[in-house]
RNA sequence: GGUGAGGUGGCUGAGUGGUCGAAAGCAGCGCUUUGCUAAAGCGCCGUACUCCAAAAGGGUACCGAGGGUUCGAAUCCCUCCCUCACCGCCA
């Protein structure tokens, strides 16, 4: 959410900063709703003092037994007004609010331009490129990794069952990826509830805006968090944090939950685009002065898990036209899957800023002054593209040959 | 699911209709005194919004959330949320 004094006191440099992701709706209305609900409240507040003055006029006379029928009588005769103004005022800071609420983030200074994926430049590459490979479905069946069929049969398309040596090597690579970032990258393991109230949904900004790609549990107003980044940013929403405590970092294994409402088509078949899957995500909260170190160091701790495992990637920044809705930069990390001759997005290393710290109120004290939190996230990493870039790059000879590190956790 | 007790400022904790944004204590900040430390005394010490060109300084709201009663609500009534305890059920 965007400070609506930055948009009140400066709003053409808001306008062309959000221009260059997009088109954007116009904020008139935003404008136009602060200014009315601004004057609604001042005139509220004076009807307020009012009653207030008078009331306790009331309340010193009757102490001393005195007649206030005519004081009362006065009270009333705005009590209407009051009411009224009240409830105005209300609706009104409620409409700007869900406004705000609908508005993405402004990009970093140094987000390249462009209007979408073609545009974003590649920041590093790293190891080598395997020359060509086997399609990782056709892996998994000679392996018995996989059953995708009884997957549709309970669930429907777009659900995963992993079977065997294939439920081994999710589980194998679950483990890997959370002890690396908690007992070398320092992070706090959290394991968290996975479904989340709306609030926490409209904190880290999946709401009010994407609720068709959510998946909902009506009984309890609850939703099934599409990521770890919604239950772990939020942990701390509400809280004013020491600056002492900063950052902090936190990585969490949980399964992801995406409807994928608009992507019908796209890449439907295998472990590439699904409605659950396992992700182990880092969270960092952070000042606002140390944000963009940290999003270079998280990022990193991401890369680690791809070095570790020998796997090809590059490391793309993602043009003003292509950020995600709250993110401020991101670099995306792309593994290479040589049977599909791609790259696959197996991580989202953004910084958001103090966009998602404003929307849950999140906090810390420097010098005496609250001030809000910048928050940053990204997944370390994905798993089923994860797995699909594993079994193309390491299947020889009948049988994968799984990178040394990973051998202890099979 | 049932019953009971609760939710007040960073913390502890008073306050059951009026002068309460809220006693007191602790913690924190500043000053004074005693050669340092310690101790004592005094003062300051919530958040949000808003008014004024800005600063200084005003104002309004906030005692879990929302509604109601009233001239006036932390205080009375209703609904909800959460916490704790015990019981039942259950992985």
């Amino acid at each position: 959410m965007l400070d609506i004094r930055l948009l009140r006191e400066d709003p053409e440099s808001v306008k062309t900063r959000l221009a260059s992701r997009g088109p954007v709706e116009s904020f008139d209305g935003i404008l136009e709703c602060d200014r009315e609900r601004r004057a609604l409240e001042t005139r509220l507040q004076q009807l307020n003092g009012d009653r207030k003055r008078i009331s306790k006029e009331i309340g010193q006379r009757k102490s001393r037994g005195e007649e206030t029928g005519a004081l009362e009588d006065e009270v009333r005769s705005f009590s209407d007004e009051i009411a009224k103004l009240d409830r105005l005022t209300v609706e009104s800071g409620e409409r700007q609010r869900d406004l705000l609420l609908r508005l993405p983030n402004l990009p970093h200074a140094s987000v390249p331009a462009g209007s979408d994926a073609s545009q974003n430049p590649v920041i590093r590459e790293w190891g080598v490129k395997p020359a060509g490979g086997i399609d990782h479905l056709e892996i998994a069946a000679r392996l018995g990794m996989l059953d995708l069929d009884r997957a549709a049969k309970i669930s429907g398309s777009g659900f995963v069952c992993f079977t065997g040596a294939g439920a081994a090597l999710e589980r194998a690579l679950i483990n890997f990826m959370l002890d690396l970032h908690t007992r070398t990258h320092g992070y706090l393991e959290i394991s968290p509830p996975f479904l989340v109230r709306r609030d926490a949904m409209i904190g880290t900004g999946q709401l009010p805006k994407f609720e068709e790609d959510m998946y909902a549990v009506e009984e309890g107003a609850l939703f099934l968090a599409p990521t770890a980044e919604v239950p772990v940013t939020n942990l701390h929403r509400e809280e004013i944090l020491s600056a002492e405590s900063l950052p902090k970092k936190m990585a969490a294994y949980t399964p992801c939950f995406r409807r994928e409402a608009g992507s019908a088509g796209r890449e439907t078949r295998g472990l590439i685009r699904v409605h659950q899957f396992d992700k182990v995500e880092l969270v960092k909260i952070t000042t606002p002065e140390t944000s963009y170190d940290e999003l270079e160091k998280l990022t990193a701790d991401a890369e680690q898990v791809l070095r570790l495992l020998g796997l090809h990637y590059r490391v793309i920044e993602l043009c003003a036209g292509d950020l995600g809705f709250g993110s401020a930069k991101t670099y995306d990390i792309e593994v290479w899957a040589p049977g599909q001759n791609a790259y696959l997005e197996v991580s989202s290393c953004s910084n958001f800023e103090d966009f998602q710290a404003r929307r849950m109120n999140l906090r810390f004290k420097d010098a005496g002054k609250n001030r809000f939190c910048h928050t940053l996230n990204g997944s370390g990493t994905a798993l089923p593209r994860l797995f699909v870039a594993l079994l193309e790059t390491c299947y020889k000879d009948g049988a994968l040959d799984l990178p040394a590190p990973l051998r202890k956790y099979v």
